[in-house]
DNA sequence: ACCTGAACACCGTTCAAGT
DNA sequence: ACCTGAACACCGTTCAAGT
């Protein structure tokens, strides 16, 4: 953008580049590694700067989680879906898509402490448990039939979400390479794993299967599933 | 037990010891919060004394993971169900005891780097995960129909328990009580909720129920939901 | 054999001081 | 107005030393 900056340098600092900068830091190294210190070592500056933007490390990844669900509704609304299935699907592929864009921060929105903590399931951002339900009321749904489809919903979503994400990042910020330096005179390449795998013949027999991706197909069958029931129970 | 000692102090130190300890700081102060230190100060002893048993914190952290988990299998063997959905029902229910019983630990059970990586998704007790399987196939099931029912069971296992608990635990570990010292002149209680909530008129009117926890109803049901929908693929 | 002291390289956060 | 230096109270971890 500018003229010549040193690495990813020092344009002035600003809330948006500190969020934006821990937010690649989180997914780069993991959300232990993401320190107030190596923040400022990536923004060129003493840690002590941040404290003008950001109250602390806290609201910093409150501010992260914010960051990611930013423009939901607005896409969402953007879409123009016409049953309320359609538009249930659209909000579930809208954040199954946040979530797999930034697997390693998504778990901080069901961590973090919600807004609204009376809301159960918790999911922090009012605005978009709003559009849900005022969307099922504008289609027909009482209060009770919007609260229990709003919360099998998020239920389903958050669910099958966090597992996903948490198979896609298997461990960053475990050992971060080693590499063994070359040095092969460690026989064992994970000892108590084998020891474990010669206790479960079925698990080595379908290891293959078992070690198979299928999360897309996983999460649409789980989805329409759920649509179904709710389908169901709707209509008495 | 024994005749007397101090606190909770110093019996000589153990690995279980050691854990036991950590899981109950764990539950009561949150997982930040319990540090090395922080350990042996509750055990009567220096930091240091704990690397005797544990070869560190992340190490302590699966120890702890492996406790919570220790002897699901035994129980769930004791309890000699005799169709498969009764079997699924009884291994849902003891891990969510589980999960209930250690709100504040239990996340940990899917955020620790799993024994083996390549299973999906990544349950970390492979004696459970054989356990299923054998089950399953000992019913009649085809190696892909356990394998896909294994998939479904913990996605929504993992998923219900994984939002059942944060709801439960709220935020632990969280400004933990600062009380206001009496002192009441701050006017705004939680400024920012209320502002949000003005925008949030649907969300306001459906306040009472959506505060009310049904979780136990709402896991039932979506169990029973999954093991039918199983249910209809196996007989195709 | 089991624990401790001292040390090292880190944290988050505050605050007076620099420019 | 914006950033830094120094300081404080913490971390995890190692290792030589004490008993």
């Amino acid at each position: 953008m500018s003229t010549d900056e040193p690495r990813s340098a020092r344009r002035r600092l600003s809330r948006d580049r500190i969020v934006d900068a821990a937010l690649t830091s989180i997914e780069e190294h993991g959300v232990d590694q993401m320190s107030m210190r190596s923040l400022g070592r990536d923004l060129g500056v003493e840690a002590m700067a941040l404290y003008r933007y950001v109250s602390g490390r806290e609201d910093l990844l409150e501010a992260v989680v914010a960051n990611l669900l930013n423009g939901f509704v607005e896409r969402v609304e953007a879409a123009e879906t016409t049953s309320w299935q359609e538009y249930l699907q659209h909000v579930a592929h809208e954040i199954r898509h946040i979530a797999l864009a930034n697997p390693t921060a998504f778990p901080l929105v069901v961590s973090r402490h919600p807004a609204a903590p009376w809301l159960r399931p918790p999911l922090r951002d009012i605005e978009m448990v709003e559009h849900v339900l005022a969307t099922l009321c504008a289609r027909g749904f009482t209060d009770d039939q919007a609260v229990d489809t709003y919360k099998a919903f998020t239920s389903f979503l958050v669910g099958s979400l966090l597992l996903e994400v948490s198979i896609k990042t298997e461990n960053i910020a475990a050992v971060e390479e080693p590499m063994n330096e070359g040095s092969a005179d460690i026989p064992e390449q994970d000892s108590s794993d084998d020891a474990d795998l010669a206790q479960a013949p079925h698990v080595l027999r379908m290891r293959d299967r078992l070690s198979q991706d299928h999360s897309e197909a996983e999460f649409e069958t789980g989805l329409e599933s759920l649509l179904n029931r709710i389908e169901h129970t709707v209509s008495h």
